[in-house]
Order: C-alpha cells, then sequence, then structure tokens
DNA sequence: TGTACATCAGTGAACGCGCGTTCACTGATGTAC
DNA sequence: TGTACATCAGTGAACGCGCGTTCACTGATGTAC
C-alpha cells in the first residue's frame, strides 16, 4: 500500500468511529486531523471537502456490511441445503458475531446519516436508499425459497419480512445505545429467529 | 395559556421538527428564532442554553409517546378481554396510525439524540435510557399475560420480545427516512402482528 | 382609584471560538531521456 | 549513470462565517397598599 493510501485509510477509520458515535456534523476535521497526526492540508490533499469525506465512508461501509452478509450466508449454505435452515444458520451466525464483537462503538453509518439527512446530497442520499433496497431484494429471495418450501402460518409480504431484517439490526443498535446493554442486538436478533421458525416451520 | 407559555411552546415544536429531519447540532438557535418570530434574547429567556431545550424536548417527547401507546392500549382493552387479541388490536391500530398520520417528517427524538451522544450529558443519557426500559416494562407485562394463557409454540424471553416492539418501530423509521416510503412503518408492525400471532395462537 | 413596585416577555449589540475551506509553497520519490 | 521534470503527500498561515452565550436595557402587564 502506498503511504497515501495507508493515511487515507487511518483517516477514514477515525472519521468512521467518530461520526457512529456523535454524528457527522459534530465530528470535526479539526478533530480527526490531530488524531490522525497529520494537518488541515494534509486532510484537503485526500479529501476534496467533508461531504467527500462522508461519499467514501459510505461506500466504504456498504460494501463492508454487503460482504459480511455474503460471508456468512456463504458458511450457512455450506452447512445446510434447506433453504429455512440456512436462513436460522444465518440469523445464529449473525447473533453470534454480534455477542463477540467487543461492540463498544456500534452504530449504522445509514442510520446516523439519516438523521442528519439535510447535510448530504441526492448521491449519498440515493447510495443510502440502494442499500436498503439491495439488502431487502438479498433477503427477499431467500425467504421467497422457504416460503415455496414450507407455506406460512401467516400470510406475510415477503418485501416486508425481508426489511423486518435490516429494522431489528438498526432498531436494535439504538437500543444499545440508549440502555448501554451490549447483548440486544443479539438477542434480538434471536428473536426474530424464533418468530421465523414458527412463522414457517412445520412439526 | 400565558403569552410566554405560547412562544415557549411555539419554539419547542419548531424545535422538535427541526432536530428530527437535521439532529440537534444542525439546528441552530438562529434558524429557530428566525421561524418563531423572535429575537435571540427571546429565546434565552425561555431556555437557560441549548441543553435546556434539548432536556424539555425530550420531556416532551416521552410524556407524548408514553400518552399515545396509553390511549391506543385503553382503546384495545375495551375492545377485548384477552391478552392476545388486545395486543393484536394494539398493533392493528397503531399500524394504522401510523399509516393515517402524514409522516413527511418522521423520527424518534431518542434516536436521533442517541447517534449525537456526547453533544448531552448525564441526565438526558439517563433520561433516553428510562423511557426504553419503561416501555419494555409495559409491553413485558402484557406479553407476560399473553404467554400465561397461550404457551408460545417457541420459548422466548419476554423482555426481549417487549423491546422488539421498540427495535421494530425505531428501525422502521430509520427504513422510512431512507427509502422514503412512508408506509414502511405500518407495515412492519403488521408483519410483526404476524408473527406475535403464530408464536401464541393456537388453532 | 391612584401610585409604587415587581414580574413577564422580551430587544439589541457585542463577544470569542471553532468550523470548513483556500492558497502559495515544499521536500521526497518516481520516471523519461 | 546523471539530469530534468512530474507527481505524491503533504505543510503553514490566513480567511470569513455562523455558532452559542452574555449583558445591559425596556415596555407591558400584574399586584399591594
Amino acid at each position: 500500500m502506498r503511504k497515501g493510501e495507508e493515511t487515507r485509510e487511518r483517516i477514514c477509520q477515525i472519521a468512521e468511529r467518530g461520526i457512529l458515535s456523535k454524528g457527522y456534523v459534530a465530528t470535526s476535521i479539526d478533530e480527526i486531523i490531530a488524531e490522525a497526526g497529520i494537518t488541515k492540508s494534509g486532510f484537503f490533499y485526500h479529501f476534496k471537502d467533508k461531504l467527500d469525506l462522508a461519499r467514501v465512508l459510505l461506500e466504504r461501509y456498504v460494501e463492508n456490511d454487503t460482504a459480511f452478509f455474503a460471508e456468512i450466508f456463504n458458511r450457512a449454505d455450506e452447512l445446510s441445503d434447506d433453504p429455512l435452515q440456512r436462513m436460522l444458520i444465518f440469523l445464529k451466525m449473525y447473533s453470534e458475531k454480534m455477542e463477540e464483537i467487543e461492540v463498544t462503538h456500534p452504530g449504522c453509518l445509514i442510520a446516523s446519516y439519516c438523521y442528519q439527512d439535510n447535510q448530504f446530497n441526492d448521491e449519498i442520499r440515493k447510495m443510502m436508499a440502494d442499500a436498503m433496497v439491495s439488502w431487502r431484494h438479498m433477503f427477499r429471495a431467500r425467504f421467497a425459497e422457504i416460503a415455496e418450501k414450507y407455506p406460512p402460518r401467516e400470510e406475510v409480504d415477503l418485501d416486508d419480512l425481508a426489511d423486518t431484517v435490516s429494522t431489528m439490526m438498526e432498531g436494535g443498535i439504538i437500543l444499545v445505545k440508549v440502555t448501554k446493554q451490549e447483548d440486544i442486538i443479539g438477542r434480538q436478533t434471536m428473536i426474530f429467529r424464533s418468530l421465523v421458525k414458527t412463522l414457517f416451520e412445520h412439526v
């Protein structure tokens, strides 16, 4: 990695951590460069302006999250051929990951941005919406497979059910931040897993 | 209502709307007073400082939300004697309320604050945590009644299940803000309702 | 009923600080001939 | 192999603007005697 890329990466990590805990507006460039050990002009060598940083961080974040989901699903797909079991394995593994990561500073960049919406531009807003919709599609495809094999006890819209995965994660993060009970995300994931199980599993 | 109280109330409404869409830091006093039609000194007559405003807004918000839940549950309790039916009626009514309110600016003040945590103080952080925990207790009591009468198909922790109500609402708001699909909160509530139904309802 | 005083609901001007951004410059490394 | 030039990865100083906060003051309304 070239020297510049290393610095750039360091800036990104510091900035992301700051934004997740303090928000975009309250995370000043001064503060980021102080921690990164460079000057302000050094920052502006790497990023056109603060909005440019916001965009780059979001891009990284969405890629990482997507890869994280893919990785766990790949593992789940190896462990079972049944679509329902795969989903249940995914949820269990996701829950475990959430518990093992020392989540001292949890948070979702998209959630953080969306409560400061006016700071950003249409490009960034579109990236956030696209990410959410792409996760919806990914989960929906899996729920569709499940529903075909196991007719659900109650009729549910599969897009909505797919959204519930995001809903639960985003909501779980907020409960962790507010109550400081770090295990909530994992526990909420397991609740959702139980609900999915009862919805589809036939005795 | 005395003249001062009326102004104070107007400030609160403008500030809350601003904070829910732009966040606390980005909602400046200048902007609030411009819309309220008073001077800056007028603002500081009503509030000691900006943090004082934040505290008052949160207090109002928690009271309103608690009253809102109580109102719907009162209605649900009138309509049925069965604890499960009461919960299902509550969720259906909540879902309808979420759809009928023209939610152009949805948002939860607690969620908004929690992503700018460092701006506030321990008093405010405690108020947020207490509100979440009080809602957990309220819903838990109702789920406990249900579970006693209808043993659930899957074993679930009742505190976690109670938290899922908050999780779903908070997550739903974020999905609305990000995707601009205003009906998501109502739909997510109905998904949760289906899941509660399959968990407890016996054929 | 009139007067004195207190409280209410603000005004107007000034403050210092931190913020994002710009601009001219620089020393180290890489590349072409 | 040496030289000229280009690019990389920054530095240092200055900027203007908006922010939250303070302070001395004021006109209208309410209350006590």
